[in-house]
DNA sequence: TTCAATTCCGACGTAGTTACTCGGGATTCC
DNA sequence: GGAATCCCGAGTAACTACGTCGGAATTGAA
């Protein structure tokens, strides 16, 4: 039931992103040390996050990454889905072809599906109802100035 | 954000023996044909399982395993938490010694673990709210026999 | 009392995934 | 022209998931 390191730090970059949001391109370097991850490691990420169109690059010298959009239309879900894959507890639920045991692929039969459908509901709740914005608005009302929100993890 | 099959199973399992509540011991070997998994594996899923106290078993001819309490009492959580560790997306949620990045010990100062914390709580809230005796009267509702119930996933 | 059924236990194996690293090419600004 | 930066494909070491295996201990029944 956990998030791996790639939709963690992929959450943290984009949110570093939202913080400065607006101020031209960051470079990958300055991401990855504020938010202390792999240069190297993220810069997968971000490739990743890029040609799923969040975030847009511009290469060479005053180049970086910034947010492809205004941080209030960005989910945390969008992101989480691109490095992470479906939002699922179980893959059966995505596929119509039935891998989670006899009689899956009769879904009006299989009791358990229920549980695993309303697991799946409400985590999806929580990550598309929360937006960059969002998280830029908290980390403002904890009067943590901007200058140090880079650094929050 | 996927539970593995050690948590599938477990619950396949645990909802097999619900179905079958009050008849005296099931063996490992008709859980195993019913719910379609390794008789080898399961074994060691019921092992964790009977170690957390949650079924109890008997050995030797007619031996098998048991639900340690009335379905109601048993929560989907309870089963995961044995199968799986604690419910989580971030370890970091869980210690105090923050492994979180950067401002993770400083819980007040991380604007991130309240996006992970609703996250952790949205799936508590389903699994801790969902008892055996909620699936097996969903099973019953569904008009599915006891006798096929046994089969469902 | 013997025998078959069953749980119990520890160890082993192996394929896939995760979390990176690395080297170099392409692009852009100054 | 040169420094800064993104872009790309490949490689890799450690870990985890998902089992397998062989046999010892226990129990009920014939």
């Amino acid at each position: 039931m956990r998030i791996s390191t790639r939709g963690e730090y992929g959450v943290r970059a984009m949110f570093d992103l939202a913080i400065h949001y607006g101020k031209g391109p960051i470079p990958l370097r300055v991401i990855a040390e504020r938010q202390v991850v792999s240069e190297h490691y993220l810069e997968q990420l971000m490739r990743s996050l890029r040609q799923a169109g969040l975030v847009v690059s511009r290469r060479g010298a005053q180049g970086g990454y910034e947010l492809a959009d205004h941080p209030e239309n960005i989910r945390i879900g969008d992101i989480i889905r691109v490095l992470e894959g479906p939002i699922t507890p179980l893959d059966c639920l995505e596929s119509t072809t039935g891998t989670g045991g006899p009689y899956c692929e009769q879904p009006e039969l299989c009791v358990l599906r229920g549980l695993w459908r309303s697991l799946q509901e409400s985590m999806e709740q929580v990550l598309d109802n929360t937006t960059l914005e969002d998280l830029r608005r908290d980390a403002a009302a904890m009067k943590v100035a901007e200058s140090y929100a880079g650094n929050l993890s």
